[in-house]
DNA sequence: ACTTCCTTCGAAACCGGTTTATTTAATTAT
DNA sequence: ATAATTAAATAAACCGGTTTCGAAGGAAGT
């Protein structure tokens, strides 16, 4: 690997004089100046991140945590938006793999691991909101930091997310609007901030409007379509019986599922609406409320940069938008 | 942040001291190792991966390039099986983004950006074989690196795919077996290695069965839904109709909605085998020839740990497996 | 011709670690 | 008691950059 020393060496100038074109300070005669740029041309010469950020203490780099995204259709997409932006920017993202950390040796956690690699800012997402204690340091820390999807800010730390409870409220107020009374939801992991968000304005709507509710029509589980599935299971055994279903996209897959094999069809017998949109649920044709998962990953890096440059650290809420597919009737 | 110097003054010791007791070298007395244990714990200390990385060469960083591979539905998966290895074994992953480099500047590349973030080692995936100088450099570099899907071998480097060919002999097999004779392929980008070598086997079953090829039956375009739908729509257009689709699972799933929409039906009217396995494929019901993405991960990392240990370079080809649908019939 | 003021450049310290070589202290051998 | 050996600890150099500060040299002012 070529260096700054050997540069200066070819150059017959000092690392110092090297530095400063590098970094087009002022200071250095325009013949020495056009002499170092060839040499550091001829040889490839690009100067060393790494050695650049143990002393600039800036590295270029963004940091993400999240347990299990790369797995999860919705942060996946989020990951495209996060990229487009900090790409653009010149920042490279440091994906956090989960180590096995000897916790019994030291408190070393999100704060600690960024403060390790120099990260500029960390991307945090794929988290619930119980346990959020685990967040207490990195919040109280240095380190710019946004989180996606739940609502926790900090000296340097903000959050993006969907308006939930609007969408959710949109969701019962199109099927009310073809007609429905009797509205059943399912929803994702209990401790997650955007499902309960999701449930309030559920209950919201259903108050407004003035519709049923009912607890048998309830559900939660997790983000699958096994959820969706089982769960769909037991309404088509309830006595009484919604005629739609609310539900996050996959439950609604796996519900759609349960319903045709019990011989019944969607939007026939039941009206299925989700939430998310995301790419399967297109290929079902899926009435939902959609969010923009691309533009969460968008906003949260441009946040990010914001805290970063100490510019701005309000939320950002983004809205939701209605996707009519072929999953609702009126009736 | 608290660094190694911090450590050093509360201990009472010198910062190499501090450094042998971190890194569990001998010559520490065990009283001081004790005491000085007990003051990083205290400090929540832990030593600066870049400050290290700088003098030791090694930075626990795997690179990783590949253009859109987050909106790709293969790699993602890819990428998966990548962190399952790599985060066991204390990795974390850097994604170089796309950012704009200056390069009328300096020729810097995959080489200089690895150098230049001094990572262990680097995967790089969804490149097609047209162009291939770009990693000429690279290629003979000291950086190990593992290509996927691209057969390259250099002083460092090697690579992981799947037996793309014998894979998709065993598609035209099962067609065969099926009944089909008259089958038409549609494959993704023409320059990359994955769908020539699916070609080649594809014709050496057709040769090997004695079944007609007819150049009209095949196309190519790129991995889309949209390549499927508009192929099968000139497929339908056809004098002389073949009865079986051999795709790429994308494109096979565009072609079943053009048939689709033409107001046929699969199995009845074309039986349609994919090549990848797909998460979505698998909502078709597609009956395809499966990959293993994760696997694929894996295996690249496996072989990128064996070669910065200097220990293997045999490229590794995985098996490819059928997995039967809904979408084949026999005729 | 002498001071003053820029401009250009380089020496040295620094970032937070590792590593080599050397000093210091304690132990063993003679 | 002295020399030789060993163990423990540190000083200093190094990794590849940045940054501060002072020196050198030339131009301008008087």
């Amino acid at each position: 690997m070529v260096t700054i020393n050997d540069i200066a060496k070819k150059a017959k100038v000092s690392k110092s004089t090297v530095s400063k074109v590098i970094n087009n300070y002022a200071g250095v005669g325009d013949d020495t100046k056009e002499k170092v740029l060839k040499i550091m041309k001829e040889n490839n010469y690009w100067p060393n991140s790494v050695a650049r950020s143990l002393s600039t203490k800036k590295s270029y780099t963004i940091g993400i945590f999240g347990p299990q995204i790369l797995n999860n259709f919705f942060f996946r997409e989020v990951f495209e938006g996060i990229e487009a932006v900090m790409g653009d920017k010149g920042y490279d993202l440091l994906y956090f793999t989960n180590k096995q950390w000897d916790e019994s040796w030291v408190d070393y956690s999100y704060k600690e691991k960024c403060e390790n690699r120099n990260v500029d800012g960390v991307i945090m997402m794929g988290y619930g909101k119980v346990n959020i204690a685990q967040f207490d340091r990195l919040l109280k820390s240095e380190i710019p930091s946004v989180f996606i999807d739940l609502d926790l800010v900090g000296s340097n730390t903000s959050y993006v997310t969907s308006d939930n409870t609007g969408g959710a409220r949109k969701a019962v107020e199109y099927l009310a609007k073809l007609g429905h009374k009797k509205i059943a939801m399912i929803r994702g992991l209990n401790g997650f901030k955007v499902s309960t968000d999701r449930f309030v304005g559920f209950q919201q709507s259903i108050k407004a409007l003035n519709l049923p509710y009912n607890s048998k029509w309830m559900f939660d589980g997790d983000y699958s379509m096994e959820t969706g599935y089982q769960s769909m299971k037991k309404i088509l055994r309830l006595e009484e019986q919604p005629t739609a279903i609310f539900a996050e996209d996959l439950i609604a897959i796996g519900a759609i599922k349960a319903i045709r094999e019990a011989g019944l069809n969607v939007p026939e017998d039941y009206s299925v609406i989700g939430f998310d949109s995301i790419e399967v649920g297109r290929h079902y044709h899926l009435t939902t409320i959609a969010q923009d998962q691309i533009g969460l990953g968008e906003a949260a890096s441009k946040l990010l940069l914001n805290i970063i440059d100490q510019k701005s650290f309000s939320p950002i809420i983004l809205p939701t938008r209605l996707i009519i597919g072929e999953t609702c009737r009126e009736i």
